[in-house]
DNA sequence: TGGCAGCGCAC
DNA sequence: GTGCGC
DNA sequence: GCCA
């Protein structure tokens, strides 16, 4: 099939080098088809030898015509090339599945990229309004408990909208995986059927399971395929929760807007001096923040360009925001009020570009609120208004200019010296907006000045080591290139191959996944299928998670990358004695980080003291399968908990991910970096994935939405994971015991559930969330002594699906697969 | 007035 | 319960 | 800080 196909492959983040260099995705690719025949352009490009010129997804025309025009290959010669295709056609090209089915090449025409000036037409409207029910039927707790509250208000909200999203047809491949259920450590296909059908309204079909090689090439994006129109709508729609206007969604997912944000990117972003190498300004990871946020200061800007000096002045304060804590986490939400109002100002009709500005700011009144007589539904109130009017008619802002200037007294010392000194000491891994600010006040300038006061001063693990490598990982510069990254990566793989053959794989997750070439820290993921690989289905104790964490761990220090403790505090003798005291707090492994993760945990009875004999007798004999049971924290509290409502085999023994987040470096002794290693089992890869890929704010527009839209498709995808109705609920307390939340049996529920209506998504699980309809009997164990549950709860389904790939994940919300590099918002 | 994600865990 | 990090 |  690939005779006769020569492929040039022109990636994203360097196309402005020449030759282009290959990411992780396109070097697989360029593999494989060798690997089946075809060859592999060189460059710089002959239009002759090329037959396809294959392009990553998120690349525009413009860029491809600049790479092309390095090799002095200019616009006018795209006619040679016969075909430009997005790489998704290569990636199905290349599936085995494909392959095994057919011997021609799949239709490229969908893919097809269009030389510039003759744009065609996008087949599905992904600029400007893509359809959407903003939340604005987010459900108090008060509305979550009306029994009518759910279901009906999400059809009403859905028939209200006009056109549906894009969202995931019922056929189609990505749609034929499912998630399957069952219990940690269980590899009874047939079982796992049974208890599906007794439990499901639909049958979801059943699959095999990937060997660990097969999902890594599934997972690591080369078979994953996808809807590209789709999956834009989808980020631009999410992105629309993040900012929770639901209107005005993000343009820069097409071509022409993410041409807009290069160019942002590259006027605003001048590349920071770095031990290591500048991030590409074009896939930096804030760049639609960053807009307009160099320092001001510049008076003629405010004439020549208005709207971008608004902006700027807002943005000012905006980088204070976040560590002007009075209560808990209080700086977050004003930081993200007034950054989604920035984004309304910095977007059409405004701009922060003269040359993209259709209106200028003339007053606050334009810009605010319908409510308050202005032109948005909303993200714009009173008070940022009052903002932009001072900054139109003063030419300042004065809240900022109190962070900003030198002359402002403030308890401990000047406005200034306390950014400056708010800003040196959270950038040290472990110290806070909180933390930092109690420093300040007692007198701390600088890093320095806490690595001498740090023996009278609170000091946890992760601030030792922070302050042992200040040098290294404070500052905004610092990032890791994807080499190193990769090589760490490959290291830990084959530290684990050796142990676990064929049972564990390792990810390079992080903004890394999401195609980055450089990084604030290193991710990696390891995924461990403790119960399989050796023939049976017993659970391997020396193959489980904590094993494999510390097998990399030792191949990591073997080849140099990691310290052991001792050596770390070796390699520092003049620092004070108490300095010195070892971590309490490395997890067991001995290694220059701090460890987390604890042995596995069950639902306990009331009675019976040893957890662990439970354990092991409920895995020998696991509960009748609709048992119900649940978990409720104690009751009167006014804050939500969360009743688990268990129906399955979760009361029995379940791993849970173990985490080490420390220090490396190059073996050769380069500068130090963050390394974030996580170790999951195998039942929650999809899950993991997601959530260790980010972006951060991505994970939370999905989490947001997820739970809170009450959406037809959403609630129809909770119902497929669950299904509504009488049941009687095993109903326990769930409590906190030196650091492990355990659960234990009290009583029962006798209740009416309804629908599920919508999820709450973590890193393990994504969970259907319900309404109870009615609650008809309580049945409160006498050994509960008098702890019980509260009627103030959230409940949710706490079955344990297996979450085998990224994509069951999306299906599973009715969503369309978003591959990572979408994914960065 | 409570929510803006949802965790683990040190203190 | 607070603070921090992911 | 903004929204319901």
């Amino acid at each position: 099939m690939f005779r006769g196909v020569s492929a040039l492959f022109v990636p994203h983040a360097d196309a402005s080098c020449a030759p282009p260099k290959h990411n992780t995705l396109g070097n697989i690719l360029a593999a494989r088809l060798k690997e089946l025949g075809g060859k592999v352009a060189k460059w710089p490009p002959n239009p002759d030898d090329v037959t396809h010129v294959v392009v990553l997804e998120n690349i525009t025309t413009s860029e491809v015509a600049r790479a092309l025009d390095m090799q002095k290959t200019a616009p006018a010669s795209w006619t040679p090339w016969k075909r430009v295709v997005q790489c998704a056609w290569m990636q199905m090209a290349l599936r085995r599945e494909w392959q095994e089915k057919s011997n021609e090449l799949p239709d490229d025409s969908p893919f097809a990229v269009s030389p510039p000036g003759a744009e065609p037409a996008k087949r599905n409207v992904v600029r400007g309004e893509v359809p959407c029910t903003p939340p604005k039927l987010r459900r108090t707790n008060q509305d979550a408990r009306r029994a009518d509250g759910g279901a009906e208000a999400a059809a009403a909200a859905t028939a209200g909208s006009s056109t549906p999203l894009p969202f995931v047809r019922s056929t189609g491949e990505a749609n034929q995986r499912s998630p399957r259920w069952g219990w940690a450590g269980r590899n009874d296909v047939a079982e796992q059927a049974a208890s599906h059908a007794a439990a499901s309204p639909t049958s979801l079909a059943l699959q095999p399971y990937m060997t660990a090689s097969e999902q890594l090439e599934h997972e690591q994006g080369l078979f994953t395929p996808y809807d590209r129109d789709a999956a834009a709508a989808a980020v631009a729609f999410l992105r629309s929760f993040w900012e929770q206007t639901g209107v005005g969604v993000a343009d820069r997912f097409d071509e022409a807007g993410a041409g807009a944000a290069e160019a942002a990117a590259a006027s605003s972003s001048a590349p920071t001096a770095s031990k290591f190498q500048a991030d590409d300004p074009v896939t930096s990871d804030s760049d639609a923040d960053d807009a307009g946020n160099e320092a001001s200061g510049h008076d003629t800007m405010r004439w020549t360009n208005p709207n971008l000096f608004v902006v700027q002045n807002l943005n000012r304060l905006k980088d204070h925001m976040g560590g002007d804590g009075r209560g808990p986490d209080a700086g977050q939400f004003k930081e993200k009020a007034l950054m989604r109002a920035i984004g309304i100002l910095s977007r059409s009709p405004y701009g922060t570009e003269v040359a993209v500005a259709q209106r200028q700011i003339k007053s606050a009144n334009e810009i605010l609120d319908k409510k308050h007589g202005g032109e948005h539904n909303n993200g714009v109130g009173r008070k940022t208004a009052e903002k932009v009017t001072e900054i139109l008619e003063t030419g300042t802002l004065r809240r900022a200019d109190v962070f900003d200037g030198s002359n402002v007294s403030m308890d401990g010392g000047s406005a200034a010296e306390r950014a400056r000194v708010m800003d040196a000491l959270t950038g040290i891994w472990g110290v806070g907006p909180n933390i930092a600010n109690r420093y300040f006040l007692d007198g701390v300038r600088d890093a320095d000045g806490l690595a001498e006061r740090l023996p009278f001063l609170r000091r946890t693990a992760q601030q030792k080591i922070g302050i042992r490598h200040r040098a290294d990982l404070a500052g905004p510069g610092k990032r890791v290139p994807r080499a190193i990254a990769d090589k760490i990566r490959k290291a830990a793989q084959d530290s684990l191959n050796e142990a676990f053959p064929g049972t564990a794989c390792t990810y390079l997750v992080g903004s890394m996944r999401r195609g980055k070439v450089s990084s604030g820290d290193v991710d990696v993921m390891v995924v461990v299928d403790s119960a399989r690989g050796d023939g049976t289905d017993a659970p391997r104790r020396d193959r489980n998670l904590r094993s494999a964490l510390r097998r990399v761990l030792e191949g990591l220090h073997d080849r140099g990358y990691i310290r052991r403790l001792e050596e770390a505090l070796a390699a520092d003798p003049d620092v004070p004695p108490d300095y010195t005291l070892s971590n309490s707090n490395d997890g067991g492994f001995g290694f220059e980080g701090v460890g987390r993760g604890h042995e596995p945990t069950a639902v306990a009875p009331l009675d019976g003291d040893s957890e662990d004999e439970d354990v092991e007798e409920r895995e020998e004999n696991p509960p009748e399968y609709d048992a119900v049971s649940g978990a409720a924290g104690a009751g009167g509290s006014k804050k939500e908990e969360t009743l688990y409502i268990y129906r399955g085999h979760d009361d029995v023994q379940r791993e849970e991910p173990i985490t080490w987040m420390g220090v490396a470096h190059e073996p050769s002794g380069g500068p130090y970096f963050r390394l974030d290693l996580k170790v999951y089992p195998r039942r929650c890869v999809g899950t993991a994935l997601l959530y260790f890929t980010g972006s951060a704010r991505f994970n939370r527009a999905l989490r947001y939405w997820a739970r809170w839209s009450p959406r037809a498709e959403l609630v129809r995808a909770a119902r497929r994971l669950s299904p509504s109705g009488p049941g009687v609920l095993r109903v326990g307390l769930s409590f906190t015991q030196s650091a492990t939340t355990k659960t234990r049996h009290v009583g029962e529920l006798h209740a009416h559930l309804e629908q599920p209506n919508g999820f709450r998504i973590n890193d393990t699980d994504l969970t259907p969330i319900f309404v109870p309809k009615r609650v008809e009997k309580e049945v409160v164990d006498p050994a509960a002594k008098g702890r019980r549950w509260g009627g103030n709860e959230l409940w949710q389904c706490s079955r344990t699906y297996e979450w085998l790939s990224e994509a069951d994940v999306f299906n599973a919300m009715g969503l369309p697969y978003i591959p990572p590099f979408l994914r960065n918002m």
